[in-house]
DNA sequence: GACTCGCATTGATACAGATCAAACCATACG
DNA sequence: CGTATGGTTTGATCTGTATCAATGCGAGTC
């Protein structure tokens, strides 16, 4: 059981608390960015009677690898990380999900990778039942979710070709450009300043690489003027070094 | 322009040859194992109109990264393999497509990898239009694309772990299991005796290593009697050995 | 049979990134 | 304030895999 769990009585869980009231598709900020898109405004009624407003304290964990799935959601405020584990601990993070990310794409009965609250952050939860039937009446739902797997699919090959082909200057230089793009999405504009709310490790793990590598593959970066170390991520100072590092 | 296009007179291209003559979904022997296993024997007929086999020769590139998607198709003989190329030339194998495999879920304008025919290949091809119509007439269609590609994601994230965090001989051991389980699912059953049509560069562009690493990989294994060359491909010996590598 | 041609294998050496170890530096807390 | 604590950085060294360079070998061809 985790905190996803429809039956699990409200606050009875630690790192997680429901706020049933409040939520409000009109309000939503990021419906633009989310599967909802695809819905008409006469249909947000319809879709928030299935959903519900979740919050995670930094570092919970939202589901486990394996778990069945019970629920299914758009993350609408922090950041998470997906990650496979293998039995000796080492570990793969196989994507980050930002505000607007949706997270159950694959309709399937159990999870395939945990997901980690790496800051606080609020879900907007949809009961598994419920969106499946949705999905049954509503086939241009259906068909954004494909669109939004299949999106997922090709980013997935990009992350093959930089986990098996780049070098570490480079997968750092890919990582820095896709997460600045990421947030540009959200806020509308493209800034050179970029947050990274995850920690060295979490990085090394999306990266292939080690926590020392990561480390000092960005100080060095910093030491040839390329950008500047910020306490909550970094500011890019010459973008076209990071694009000529992108093949 | 290439061997797919629609417009192309018969047998004008190099490479491939139509045979419009002799599809008969109830024939196929693929399709169980194929995106059509959604359909009724009733809707054999109408999915027959839409399709065409194309015959390609070795070596043959089926399509190219970036064309655009003018038809879709499955693999009912041969083996093809799915290559990113960098600018630079280093390559990385996004996967290989046995018989039964549908090519094409994405439903989008263009292809984000290139498609080469390593063996002999025959495709039944489907206009992208056509089958883009098929999709909105027949929602249940439409939602087993969806669970391919969700499954091919799942499939590529475990890639990922592979590519970023197993050593070269547990590549190795992780990709021989793989390539048996998908003969077995073809064959009806597994076999010790492995197949390996594709050459020891496409092994090392699919595993992130050189052709150098996975021949010497190999044939320690085959020292370690762990395993057997043979003509066309491997004999495992000792299963557990393979099993046990995969973390 | 001799000669390509296109892989695959083997050997010697180099190096990018891993590993091991220690220091650093915020932040939290008694 | 001093002192844990958890993450980050830096340094020294090691090593798995890449790189460079031959050699081997089977299939096709003249």
């Amino acid at each position: 059981m985790n905190c996803l769990d429809e039956a699990r009585p409200l606050g009875a869980h630690a790192g997680c608390s429901h706020h049933v009231a409040g939520e409000d598709c009109r309000l939503c900020l990021v419906r633009p960015l989310s599967v909802c898109a695809a819905l008409e405004p006469a249909e947000w009624a319809s879709i928030e009677k299935m959903s519900t407003d979740v919050r995670f304290e930094e570092r919970a964990t939202i589901v486990h690898e394996s778990d069945d799935v019970i629920a299914l959601f758009t993350i609408t405020a922090g950041v998470v990380r997906l990650v496979r584990t293998l039995h000796d601990g080492r570990r793969q993070l196989t994507g980050f999900a930002l505000p607007g990310d949706f997270l159950g794409l694959s309709l399937e009965r159990t999870w395939t990778f945990s997901i980690e609250a790496i800051t606080p952050v609020t879900v907007c939860r949809f009961g598994r039942a419920a969106l499946m039937e949705y999905v049954d009446q509503k086939p241009h739902f259906l068909m954004r979710l494909h669109e939004m797997a299949t999106h997922e699919l090709s980013l997935a090959q990009d992350h093959m070709v930089l986990l098996g082909r780049l070098t570490a200057e480079e997968k750092l230089a890919a990582f820095l450009l896709e997460i600045r793009r990421r947030w540009a999405r959200i806020e509308g504009h493209a800034s050179h300043h970029i947050p990274l709310p995850m920690g060295r490790q979490d990085i090394a793990d999306y990266l292939g690489l080690t926590i020392e590598t990561v480390s000092r593959t960005i100080n060095q970066m910093q030491r040839a003027h390329q950008l500047v170390i910020v306490p909550d991520g970094v500011r890019l100072l010459n973008i076209d070094y990071f694009e000529q590092l992108c093949p």
